[in-house]
DNA sequence: TTTACTAATGCAACATAATCGCGTTAATAT
DNA sequence: ATATTAACGCGATTATGTTGCATTAGTAAA
């Protein structure tokens, strides 16, 4: 099943790049220049994730949330876990450059991560 | 508001102690012995997290599991966030020895984690 | 033990997130 | 220009979790 370019692609991934965010569905679909139907971008952002280019994130308000981070690619294409800082102020989930590190008791085996600081981000404590 | 002692949370608590695992509602409702309706699960779970009774992790299935931990409480009183892990064979969750360790940029301030790892389990890679 | 107070419950309705089936549209290669 | 089929929009559906409200039942005081 070889991959099209269409324009919902093109503009989710750019918003996506430009945002330097994870965006959840609703943000995706109200911040977009052309109108995308709602499972379309669903199925846009799981193509992506499919592919390598983005990754999900579950906060714990349970809404998945995508983002684009060139730094999770390690040097030998492996994806690098790291952290995500949600604000609860301001709402913004970011990638943290903190790596996740983690020992599992033996016989398990990791395949995902999906780690989640929530608190208040560094706009939000200075601005109050 | 003074907390009174009702079947309903006795029957969850004492499933909670017993299954020493993360349980999501449907699971609760399903084992438990007793009928309890859904939004009382909810509530009856959402007074024990309150109280720093249970602890909520949310997965990237985007649903809420509860478990009692005992080894999450630090001597003075403090929760100390630890990963969870949830076998995708399985599906069952667990809590990791493991203690969250980050840092985060100066400005941030972290008032939860939500820490999970995704694989497969020592009981489910031995028997394959 | 009886009474009063109100936390807790069950039920139904509601809200939201995400997925899926299906007929149609349009990207790509020939 | 044509054929193939990935991608799309729409509507319906599923699932999770919350909330309002009338009723029930813990708990403590009389």
């Amino acid at each position: 099943m070889k991959r099209r370019n269409t324009p919902a692609k093109e503009a989710v991934l750019e918003l996506l790049v430009k945002s330097q965010k994870a965006l959840s569905q609703d943000a995706i679909e109200s911040q977009i220049e052309i109108a995308v139907n709602r499972a379309t971008i669903y199925r846009v952002l799981n193509s992506f994730c499919e592919d390598g280019i983005a990754h999900k994130i579950v906060a714990e308000d349970g809404k998945q949330y995508f983002s684009i981070c060139k730094k999770c690619k390690h040097p030998e294409e492996k994806l690098i876990y790291h952290y995500h800082f949600r604000c609860l102020s301001c709402g913004t989930i970011e990638c943290l450059k903190t790596p996740v590190q983690y020992t599992v008791p033996s016989g398990y085996q990791v395949e995902h991560a999906n780690c989640l600081l929530t608190g208040t981000c560094k706009d939000c404590n200075t601005n109050s």
